[in-house]
DNA sequence: TGTACATCAGTGAACGCGCGTTCACTGATGTAC
DNA sequence: TGTACATCAGTGAACGCGCGTTCACTGATGTAC
């Protein structure tokens, strides 16, 4: 008996205090309280889709009353807004850094598909969120990540200037091959956050082929 | 007041008796009302994911009291993945009866996306429904998505061999392009069914050189 | 530095509602004779 | 063909439950003096 945990121990799921006995600030602690939530609701998603979990399953996943809820935000569609752009921001600095890194430009094949398979690694529940709510059943969820996309095409249409091959191209091909490259992109990150984790190594080698593939079509292109 | 509704008059949605008074035999009575339950499942799903509409939701659109969908389904579950085998039912007739039109082996690249935009003109709600739960928060229904899009994919894979410059290539190649093909492809009917109509038709005429593009890496690449 | 007051993140009770599922039922259709 | 009985698609009441949202509250943090 004196094992059983009593019934008055609510779980707690992360580690920021329902009372602050600490050194944080009342906006730091209101911060930390706010990514649990967000954190909870991303928890939430790897399972289910946005438009099928609930306010109050966030905040019990998060340690909180459901009352808690609304000193964060307005109501979930406002929580998911904010996971699209939360997404996305890693998702550009990744891209940022991807950039200035010459060996991408040395096997942007080869190392476009690694690059991916890091980053979903590293934020796969992002990514998760994002392969699933673009076609998912919330309007203004799907309309932000297609914004989002938009812009990630418009910069990459502009990356693609390095490429001595693609240099002349008229602006309208250097979009149509970003399109392209983005949707390819993001169709494989889709299988992959899908797929078993040992099929994904797979996965990255038959995209790899494929974007070979696709390249020699970019080389033997007539604009 | 003689020209307002009776409340007792319940809203039909559908032309199914609820008591049948004509010269259907039970079957057939059975069978239909079993269809008005898919056809009302799938209009909702035009608005919502699959995990966020309810039993109740799906008989009320349907006309029926909630305790009649036992009569047709042991659950929602059952109901979502007849709706995925209907789907590609149709989806493997229409590419069945292209198999045999000349028109497309003539003009693969524009054929091959008018022949999607008529399918999709068709059967919006089908496609829409493969689009938005092919990564969806239901895995059984992800799973047998996966398993239509892996046996289309291998069909294709062997269509592929009345193209002469195919025709010699590797079993391996040929499904790594078949793969490219129907992601591609997928990525495509996504877009159109989440876009504007009048904006389909600029998606169609992007796949299409997109599609130029592919091929052009097609008629260059070594097995 | 100390005190008095304002702020506001998080609480817990309460509400009305739609949910999935059970149950005993009704009455038209189907079938055995 | 007519009759008596079986079948079973669809009903309506009932259940316990989790939902989103409101409200007045508590008590630690922040601020004015």
């Amino acid at each position: 008996l004196s094992s059983t945990r009593r019934p008055s121990e609510r779980r707690r799921e992360d580690s920021r205090p329902r009372r602050p006995h600490h050194d944080l600030s009342r906006d730091e602690h209101k911060a930390l309280t706010r990514q649990a939530l967000l954190r909870a609701a991303l928890r939430l998603l790897s399972k289910n889709s946005f438009d099928s979990i609930s306010l109050r399953e966030v905040t019990r996943e998060a340690g909180l009353s459901p009352t808690a809820f609304y000193r964060h935000f307005d109501d979930m569609e406002e929580l998911g807004l904010e996971l699209v752009s939360e997404a996305f921001s890693t998702l550009r600095d990744m891209l940022r850094s991807a950039r200035s890194d010459p060996s991408l430009v040395e096997d942007v094949i080869n190392r476009s598909v690694e690059v991916l398979s890091d980053h979903l690694e590293a934020h796969e529940a992002h990514i998760r969120f994002i392969a699933r709510e673009r076609h998912g059943g919330v309007r203004r969820i799907r309309a932000a990540i297609a914004k989002e996309l938009a812009e990630v095409t418009g910069e990459l249409a502009g990356d693609f200037a390095v490429f001595p091959l693609i240099n002349k191209w008229p602006d309208e091909d250097r979009f149509l091959l970003a399109n392209l490259f983005v949707e390819f992109m993001t169709g494989v990150a889709g299988a992959m956050v899908d797929a078993e984790p040992a099929a994904r190594a797979g996965i990255a080698e038959r995209s790899q082929r494929q974007l070979r593939l696709i390249v020699v079509g970019v080389t033997g292109w007539k604009p």
